[in-house]
DNA sequence: CTATATGCAAAACCTTTGCACGATA
DNA sequence: TATCGTGCAAAGGTTTTGCATATAG
């Protein structure tokens, strides 16, 4: 099933005069079998369980490929590092994401894919990756009275 | 022009329970008086311009409170470190970013705000900050040539 | 055979934290 | 006077880079 995308890889990567790496392609096959976000050290431990000892450097290399390819994109930061999501047959949607718990909703809607192409041709923007977030407090979170990490429970 | 600000800080402090302090003020002045997106280096480098010698560690401790507050939000990371703007008197609004040469386009759109406190709304979330990113290629790279910073000039 | 990629180790960098001192309420 | 904030220096952790080796085209 990812037999289609593994090819428009290739071309990609040709037609950049760049070199298809058995790397780059197990890497890839990797992120297409997750289902939801993932980060680089999750990645890399999913490798590893799979025999397929591949070096971080070589993951963050490879990362900024698939986004240019349109393959996935960097979707928020949590707890210091940037977090992903395969793109590939997805709807566009946004993220409301709990700066308290963390927890992710993803919201789709169609209007707001058709509001954001339009501006796009407005602009004359290449689009190759795009975040639509929204930072706050779910509601379970307000419930408990949780605020903003770093300073705690209000008072 | 403010004063309403400082005031309403004033009371925002107070009322967690945490003290007001010349630092917390005079970077909250500081970064009214911007006009645009900022980074920590450049509230930093600002402040000091002014014989105001305030240290970084204190910039990123007053941050999340004034995000909190509604001042300001992170609108994107760029190069490795985060940026943001002041949201006060502020139509929410897109951004185009350019992965090549950081140019950053603001669309507004009332029928987008529309959208997101209907959404807003129907999961009970309670926005504090809201991102609205779409990272590609404007059209002066695009006819450059340019792609992907890593990656340089398309091949 | 040449250009590019990989892996390792180390560097770079942003951001956070511990601690002693100072300021606020 | 007790609590909280600041600044410094150092730590922490992610991401990047230099370099020697390996591999693709």
């Amino acid at each position: 099933m990812f037999e289609e995308i593994l090819k428009d890889f290739k071309d990609f990567i040709r037609k950049k005069g760049l070199k298809y790496t058995s790397e780059r392609e197990e890497i890839l096959e990797e992120i297409l079998s997750i289902d939801g976000h993932f980060d680089v050290e999750e990645l890399y431990q999913r490798l590893r369980q799979k025999n397929k000892k591949i070096s971080k450097p070589s993951i963050y290399r490879s990362l900024p490929l698939f986004i240019e390819a349109g393959y996935i994109q960097e979707v928020y930061r949590h707890e210091g590092h940037s977090h992903y999501e395969v793109t590939i047959n997805k709807t566009p949607h946004l993220h409301f994401i709990c700066l308290c718990c963390g927890k992710v909703e993803e919201i789709i809607d169609p209007e707001l894919e058709r509001l954001i192409r339009t501006k796009e041709a407005e602009k004359g923007f290449k689009l190759l990756t795009y975040h639509l977030e929204s930072f706050g407090i779910c509601e379970t979170c307000q419930k408990v009275g949780n605020y903003h990490p770093r300073y705690g429970r209000k008072g």
